[in-house]
RNA sequence: GGAGAGAUGGCUGAGUGGUUGAAAGCGCUCCCCUGCUAAGGGAGUAUAGGUUAACGCCUAUCGAGGGUUCGAAUCCCUCUCUCUCCGCCA
């Protein structure tokens, strides 16, 4: 959520950075700062008819207390039209209170200064590249090939279990995956020193509003019923991605400079309906409805979060790395960020069987954009109190991650080596050819 | 799912309609005193919002929401969460 003072003070400045991610945005500061006047105005008047009030009803009890009843009585009765006039203009107030909430909650963060303005995925800007795209003398096999013919994943039957879009891991699939997961925890734990938390897959709409999900995507998520209870929709809703219930873990706290940064790791599988996006590029494992991923977040002091930013960053890189896997790190544009984010660089990894590269992490800096709206605070050495920044970051996603891995790793012999640092989890050097 | 108990400021914990935003204690901060790592005295110590150039003033908040009333931490209703016991269950 936007700050309403910076709205307030420097409303051009706001609409102009909002443009950058879309005209219907910027528009709709005109009526963010109509209706922060009106609440405003509403407010006042409210507050002084309840000062009265206040000092009326005090009048009252002392006369009470003298048993003056008579008076106290004509008292009341003036008294009582002050109440109606206030509930009148409460309720006035309530409403642009809850109209400007609603246009808030619906309005994506400002982009940092220095993200590349553009209008699609096509202006996202290439940062660096690391490694190389590996050579084959054979023509490289799509990871659906593989799958199918070493047994890791059995599409047909994922989908007669869940429908199209859901994949039945198996064997040495099943199993990679499982390594692949304890891989990238047991990394980050233990050398990049984040604090692994294991959260519940299903979360409060609430946590949703926190991140930025809702309300605005809500049609992208699973909700849950609880049996045939229809009164319990819209309450839960399964993840769709760790940091709906990480980045939330602090919600509604005030916590102390000295307890940040805070650094969390965790594995989840996500969740995602994408509704209206079936059939774009859904063959195989590269956009499926449920997929694993180790997620970092960081809940840091702002005047560090891009120093931070750079950190996260790193973390992520370093599971391709040590798997010597090709890949290159855009900077997304302002079209292409997500909803609460005001950085965003994401990770592709080389897959030579796609001949192409597949995003398996995208690590941003949402700022303050977070914590504004799950009510988050700490309270700095001078004892102010602020918003810290929030970032999150895939460190990285599985089912893309895997298929990198398989297609890279892939040998002449239909077998696939497994990179050194995978092998004890495996407990295997590579995958037989079958 | 059934029965019961509870939810008050950083913590402990009073408070059943009228200066209670909230006693007391602890903790913390500052000051004073004290010739020594002790004790004592004093002051301060929530959050959000509105208003003001500022000091300040005002409003709201005692789990959440609604109601009764001139006035609610205190009475009524609904909900949430926690604890104990029972049932069911991986």
């Amino acid at each position: 959520m936007l700050d309403i003072r910076e709205i307030r003070d420097n409303p051009e400045h706001v609409r102009e950075r909002l443009a950058t991610r879309g005209e219907d945005f910027a528009a709709k500061v005109g009526d963010v700062v109509r209706l922060d006047a009106e609440r405003r105005e509403a407010i006042t008047a409210v507050e002084e008819l309840k000062a009265r009030r206040n000092s009326a009803s005090k009048e009252i009890g002392a006369l009470m207390g003298q048993k003056k009843t008579e008076e106290a009585e004509a008292k009341k009765t003036e008294v009582r039209d002050i109440g109606d006039q206030i509930s009148a203009l409460d309720s006035q107030a309530a409403q642009a209170d809850d109209e400007l909430r609603d246009i808030l909650l619906r309005l994506p963060n400002l982009p940092h200064a220095d993200v590349p303005v553009g209008d699609s995925e096509n202006d996202n800007m290439e940062i660096r590249q690391w490694g190389e795209k590996p050579n084959f003398d054979f023509e490289p096999k799509p990871h659906t090939e593989l799958c199918d013919s070493l047994g890791l994943v059995d599409f047909a039957r994922g989908a007669k279990l869940a429908g199209s879009g859901f994949l039945l891991y198996s064997g040495w699939g099943a199993r990679l995956e499982r390594a692949l997961i304890q891989y990238l925890l047991d990394l980050h734990v233990h050398n990049h020193g984040y604090t692994e938390v294991s959260p519940p897959f299903i979360v409060g709409y609430d946590c949703m509003i926190g991140v930025g999900q809702f309300p605005k995507f809500e049609d992208q998520a699973y909700m849950v019923q609880e049996g045939l209870d229809e009164e319990s929709r819209g309450k839960l809703y399964l993840v769709p991605t760790a940091e709906a219930p990480v980045a939330n873990i602090h919600r509604e706290e005030l916590l102390k400079a000295g307890e940040l940064p805070k650094n969390y790791c965790a594995y989840s599988p996500c969740f995602r309906a994408e509704a209206g996006a079936a059939g774009v590029g859904t063959r195989g494992m590269i956009r499926v409805h449920q997929f694993d991923k180790v997620e970092l977040i960081k809940i840091v002091e702002p005047e560090t979060s891009y120093d931070e930013l750079d950190k996260l960053l790193g973390h992520a890189e370093k599971v391709l790395q040590s798997l010597n896997l090709h890949y290159r790190i855009l900077q997304l544009c302002t079209a292409d960020m997500s909803f609460g984010s005001a950085t965003t660089y994401d990770i592709e990894v080389w897959a030579p069987g796609q001949g192409d590269y597949l995003e398996v992490s995208s690590c941003s800096n949402c700022e303050d954009y977070q914590s504004r709206r799950m009510n988050l605070r700490y309270k700095d050495d001078d004892g102010k109190n602020r918003h810290p920044h929030i970032l999150n970051g895939s460190g990285t996603a599985l089912a893309r991650l895997f298929v990198a891995l398989i297609e890279t790793y892939q040998q002449p012999d239909g077998s696939i080596a497994i990179p050194e640092p995978i092998q004890p989890y495996l407990r295997a050097d590579r995958i037989p050819a079958s």
